[in-house]
DNA sequence: TGTCTATAGATGTATAGACAACTCTAGACA
DNA sequence: TGTCTAGAGTTGTCTATACATCTATAGACA
């Protein structure tokens, strides 16, 4: 009982709470082992298995390391890599009380894709590709141009879902569940078009996330999404789990 | 038995495999109620602790959600919302097998912070801050310039550290570990100071990222880095724990 | 000196059982 | 009819025990 805090809350937090404590006063710096499983268990009076599930959660959250047969270890602090979360816009824009709209620009059916489409799809065979471009609003004002390429092969009837109200993945994921994806961050200059569509100058700077989703061997989608730097910054905001 | 795949895993994960299964081919559609863990348990054959846990971890994942007293449900489907990893530049550039060189631009200390710094920290009363910029090079090209405001109340002797080869965040992890962290992303375009020092042109786009960190109530630091938009983007790719 | 082996010690997994906490509902009761 | 209560069902936690698996090391042995 040394050492545990006594609120109302599961042993096991409090062992993790325990743990994190000594980590966060410096008594147990970097790399510092720290005591069996068989001393904490006596040391703090719970079973072993309360011990274990503590620390192993711990491990799953970044704060320790855990070697087989030989010990517990503290992690470097975390946040050098660091997590961001990027949400769905149609969800986010709601979120903020603000009105949201979007406009189909284009729909179309490319059934011999260039060179480039090709190596974005790493395509082995020839394959047609749906093509859809939607400008999102928020308050009447452009914040995003989301550009879709979607190989026809994977999935059917693409171009008949309903552009404007459906969430961005809400389509891919009831058809393809638990698939692989990839994230791109990157900053561009906007086109003639991306300025026309967007209200800004030609050369402003814009924000693209790109997407790449996989459905086992062969890429589904390719999603661009193109916002307005400083009308809408991607943010997150990251709290660690001290109670 | 019926339903565990005979691979050499530990049982929880073949239960979490069975879940996912039924999750993945449509057993199971979303806001299902699945088995209580008292069925799964005596229709796999397997202890109720070991189908807790199992369900515990899907529910952690963002697969399932549990009520107490009531059953577990399957969740709708995530990566509506998806998470970036963002890594210390050092590291990664060596990852990529390149060379990095660090250049120090600048360090000062700003006796008298005017008001958009004030406003920047959330300031309280007065207190002198900190300032470095440093370009980060890889191969000897300038990828990314890092630029550093530090309460100096909560910091100390932050000049003094070395600029070129310590890490991003390192020097402040060691002294406050378990701080808060809020990153916003966006696109600006290049200053004239930008372009010189990356060897870009004026108004070309640039990634920006901006991290502040907090220890309790006041923020002790703001860094900014300029990811050069086409050279330098920020990636991840998420893989779904399915074996 | 070098190599192999047995062993201690650590973490990883699994079980059975018990009790706690929560939710919903059928049925008693006014 | 409306309200309250007891109980069944479900998930959450905790313990005690056992065995598996991995690692490092001391000591036997060549």
């Amino acid at each position: 009982m040394p050492g545990l805090s006594n609120t109302a809350r599961p042993l096991y937090e409090k062992v993790k709470d325990f743990v994190l404590d000594n980590i966060g006063n410096g008594s147990w710096p970097q790399n510092e082992k720290l005591p069996s499983e068989h001393e904490l268990t006596s040391s703090l009076g719970v079973s072993r298995m309360t011990v274990h599930r503590a620390l192993r959660e711990l491990t799953a959250e970044g704060y320790l390391r855990r070697v087989q047969g030989v010990g517990t270890f503290v992690s470097p602090p975390k946040a050098q890599s660091t997590l961001i979360e990027i949400s769905n816009i149609i969800t986010e824009i709601k979120a903020r009380g603000s009105q949201h709209r979007a406009e189909v620009i284009l729909l179309e059916r490319i059934e011999r894709p260039d060179q480039m489409l090709l190596d974005a799809f790493e395509f082995r065979k020839l394959c047609p590709v749906d093509h859809s471009m939607v400008v999102h609003y928020e308050n009447g004002v452009p914040v995003q141009l989301e550009e879709r390429y979607v190989n026809t092969e994977l999935v059917k009837n693409y171009l008949d879902q309903d552009f404007t109200s459906i969430g961005t993945y809400d389509y891919l994921q009831h058809s393809t569940p638990l698939t692989e994806v990839e994230h791109l961050i990157s900053a561009i200059p906007a086109t003639e078009r991306h300025a026309r569509l967007l209200h800004i100058r030609e050369r402003d700077s814009c924000l693209v996330l790109n997407r790449k989703t996989w459905t086992g061997q062969a890429i589904a989608t390719v999603n661009t999404f193109t916002y307005v730097g400083s009308r809408y910054p991607l943010g997150s905001r990251y709290l660690p789990p001290k109670k």
